[in-house]
DNA sequence: CAAATCATCGCAATCGGTTTCAGGCGGGCA
DNA sequence: TGCCCGCCTGAAACCGATTGCGATGATTTG
């Protein structure tokens, strides 16, 4: 019979079963006190009975409000923003907003559209990592930044802006800490296998090992960087360079765990023993490097606390509304080293 | 001045500044051929000088129709889960779908608000992965499917219910393929580490196992099978267990990467060679199995393609509607053995 | 007993586009 | 000249929920 237009359920049609006005109903779903304690439930049970699903775009159309957030890193598959977005998600769920995840694939262009995507969705707060070529593109998060429109950056934030809401970690500090470990555990040439310099993640953890090293009194020569850019196969290729140079390095402190890892390899395959003959430390703490053996000692970036608090700062912001201007504050979270065996010597 | 009320244009705003009507704008902005060319090109320019930002969910309030995809996975940290969504993003891309993915954190519980959330946000398909506990709250998809709602299943699908769209892989053929392969490599005592059975993708990969022992006129008892129920340590665990019986085992196939892997480090603390005195095989091709040394042998479970063709299908279902009923029909992939270090002998 | 106060609920506008229907206008053709 | 037709645009309904305002009847107050 009916098995035509089955169609969704409105407010309108439990309105009409129950002789009453949509407006009512609307009002009754929404606990509303000015309607009737006994209409109130007489609707949830016929709501209930009918199967209602209530039509959110419908209502974020009319409040202006969706009650959602949107997210942005350069990719979900990696194991930091997969965490970093937990946070969030978890956050979020607590204040009873909703989350939806989109994917820059690190391009600055679609970057722009998934932006343009989502306030078309009326989410009503951006969350952004941005790509890792959106560099000049920043006149878009100008205009919403100025406009007042709620957005927080976290880890990778545009830097060539005034301040920007943000929360990052202290690279520097966690190249400092990594490079500290290694001096304590007795290590004094100490290598650094850094990253593109022109991304200030990267450089920062550059500028962390050369305060440690400073600090403690050790050189530091052109012998004792190497630059990365791949993150795979390039730890092997990076490890038998350094091995060339002399003096050999004892450690090596590298700025991604992935360069570690394959780097240890190499390491391994010359018949060294880690980390009795060399030292490795990476850092982003990724799963994996638990797995590998010796399991890998890293700088732990807390990806969740990360994502917990940008999603707090973003609800707060939006909530909070019409008040004088949020300030456009970083916040700056401290990582945290983690030891492992291929840098315990005790 | 107008710092006031900046707010978003509408095509109101943009109809009246040029004396016209927001449904001519409306066209206008849709190519309409309905409207001239020169009226078109008129409203365009104006859209974007007002820096215009078409409102998706009015649009998608009007029409039913959002394109737009829900996704749903246990997990996407997960790197197979991570892949899956690449690929449902880049076919959506192609057909001008959105795409917006949740968490069920793999509680049946948060994947059916999940289930609700997105059909509030009138999503116009549904592509799960089902939480591992989901086992009898599936009267939600059987309704929604049989409503004619769009959705399809992939990875881990329901097997209680009659057949479902559905998209997976051929775990039995994945399991017997790899254990074909460590008997080829000359492996005869060849023991199986295997997932917690209630779930039919441990299952089959176990039966594939048996297949394939049978096949070659192996033997399997009691000794050759072992279960695991966590990931990561229990590897360690089993391994020490199976090393405990005899004859000892020439190979290992597990159903998991993680345990495969903490397997090869119990093997090699005991001064094992991998692959020379025993071989190691994994399943789901994990991203670390390239990292750990040796690498580690696996079965792929080509996530990207799954995610490709299931967002393909949603997409088509969707599009065509109305038409004869569409068949609920299982796509099975076939998985691929990747050869690495482990099981290589020569 | 009249006036005022509540408690409940309906009416209608609204959010920003989309779409149906109708109509104005100019040109072609008989 | 008259009629038909096609091109282009406007008016208005509509999607489903929210909400200010007003109406109703009941209850309380003076």
């Amino acid at each position: 019979m009916s098995k035509k237009k089955s169609d969704k359920t409105t407010i309108h049609d439990i309105a009409y079963e129950l002789g009453l006005n949509a407006s009512t109903v609307s009002r009754a779903l929404n606990n509303n006190l000015a309607v009737s304690k006994k209409t109130r439930e007489l609707v949830k049970a016929k709501a209930l009975e009918m199967n209602y699903q209530p039509n959110f775009i419908a209502a974020a159309l009319r409040r202006g409000r969706s009650n959602t957030l949107g997210v942005i890193v350069p990719a979900i598959d990696r194991a930091f923003f997969g965490r970093v977005i937990r946070g969030i998600e978890e956050e979020a769920d607590e204040a009873g907003f909703r989350v939806i995840v989109c994917q820059s694939f690190d391009s600055s262009e679609r970057e722009r559209e998934m932006v343009d995507t989502l306030r078309g969705l009326q989410v009503d707060g951006l969350l952004i990592s941005i790509a890792k070529d959106t560099g000049d593109n920043l006149k878009l998060y100008e205009k919403l930044i100025s406009s007042g429109f709620p957005i927080q950056f976290f880890d990778n934030v545009p830097t060539s802006l005034e301040v920007v809401p943000a929360v990052i970690i202290d690279d520097r500090q966690g190249g400092y800490a990594a490079t500290k470990h290694l001096i304590d555990q007795g290590y004094k040439r100490i290598a650094h296998l850094r990253g593109p310099q022109h991304l200030h993640i990267y450089r920062n953890r550059y500028l962390g090992y050369l305060d440690a090293m400073k600090e403690a009194g050790l050189e530091v020569n052109d012998d004792s960087v190497l630059e990365i850019v791949s993150h795979f196969d390039s730890g092997e290729e990076a490890f038998e360079e350094l091995w060339k140079r002399s003096p050999r390095p004892e450690a090596i402190f590298s700025a991604s765990d992935f360069s570690a890892v394959s780097g240890m390899k190499a390491a391994r395959r010359r018949g060294l023993r880690v980390p009795e003959d060399i030292a490795f430390m990476g850092f982003s703490n990724e799963p994996f490097n638990e797995l590998v053996s010796p399991t890998l000692s890293s700088v732990d970036q807390q990806p969740i606390t990360m994502g917990r608090i940008a999603s707090r700062r973003a609800i707060k912001a939006i909530t909070s509304k019409e008040d004088e201007e949020h300030p456009n504050d970083q916040l700056v979270l401290m990582p945290e080293i983690v030891v492992r065996e291929s840098s315990a010597t005790k």
